[in-house]
DNA sequence: TTACACCTTGGAGCCAGGTGTAAGGTCAAC
DNA sequence: GTTGACCTTACACCTGGCTCCAAGGTGTAA
């Protein structure tokens, strides 16, 4: 078992790569949340070797969980101090947070939709077409929403 | 009339300012496309100041459109490219970027749908939990696609 | 005790699509 | 002929979320 004295001596801890491997992350991503102030290790061994426990590997995830459902570092630096703080107003910040998740994703998903109608009906001119392309005037038509990434 | 001049003297000419104005973009936007090789102005003036006429700002609105409906730079580029040149097989060409583009688009709805409905259940679950924040478990919950800008 | 994978740090670089800055030139109007 | 808005260039910088690099230290196995 690779690594097996440091675990033993330090019960159930892992190196940097350990741990970013458990949730398939990089190394360096760990490494970044922390100087991000996201993400610290729980101690430190002899050497300077990051070591992280369970529950940091539980936090990870939950950042990575956080992240894929679009929340920004910023937001989730937010949510991962609510949720180690058990701060009182924890429901109302993290309602107001996902509030505004959810409104741009409507925004986003209105916009794709937007777009997805334009570009169909592009494809359908497009094909119909004969000789010339025509799918540049429609592209070009004011009837598209500004993109909102 | 400002640079009434310049214009008389030059037909229906605008300055980047103007042409920049005229669409709603910043002239240093009109630079960086310059640069990017995606839009060249018409002519100079004596003194060196960008010129751009009609067609410049058809074009120009052309490739706002496009990226409005998600296209990269790279793909304005092209589209800008096949228009200008008439080129044949402009139809395949264009028929395939906007394939792609559509598959792109309906990938990210999926996953914004499905990001909204862990959302809407970590809201819910939220509002109805007393004290502790329930939050948590649902966003670390193994249900969320992987997130695809 | 040597091999070698893995770790450390600081700092630079990457992507797209621009934005900002400095030093200087041009245009039209008064 | 002077004002002042606008333009020119080259180059650096911005955002977010990493990723890479170099130079050197650590941990474990053979």
């Amino acid at each position: 078992m690779f690594r097996a004295n440091m675990r033993q001596a330090n019960g159930q801890l892992r190196t940097i790569g350990e741990a970013a491997d458990a949730v398939g992350v990089a190394p360096t991503t760990l490494r970044y949340y922390e100087r991000a102030g996201i993400l610290r290790c729980t101690q430190r061994s002899e050497g300077g070797y990051r070591l992280y426990d369970a529950e940091a590997l539980r936090r990870l995830r939950f950042i990575r969980a956080a992240q894929a459902a679009g929340f920004s570092l910023d937001d989730v630096r937010t949510l991962v101090e609510l949720e180690r703080d058990d701060v009182p107003s924890c429901r109302t910040r993290v309602q107001r947070l996902i509030d505004r998740r959810l409104a741009e994703i409507d925004r986003r998903m209105n916009d794709l939709k937007n777009v997805r109608r334009t570009l169909v009906r592009a494809l359908r001119r497009c094909r119909r077409s004969r000789g010339k392309c025509a799918v540049i005037e429609d592209l070009s038509a004011d009837n598209l929403q500004r993109r909102r990434q």
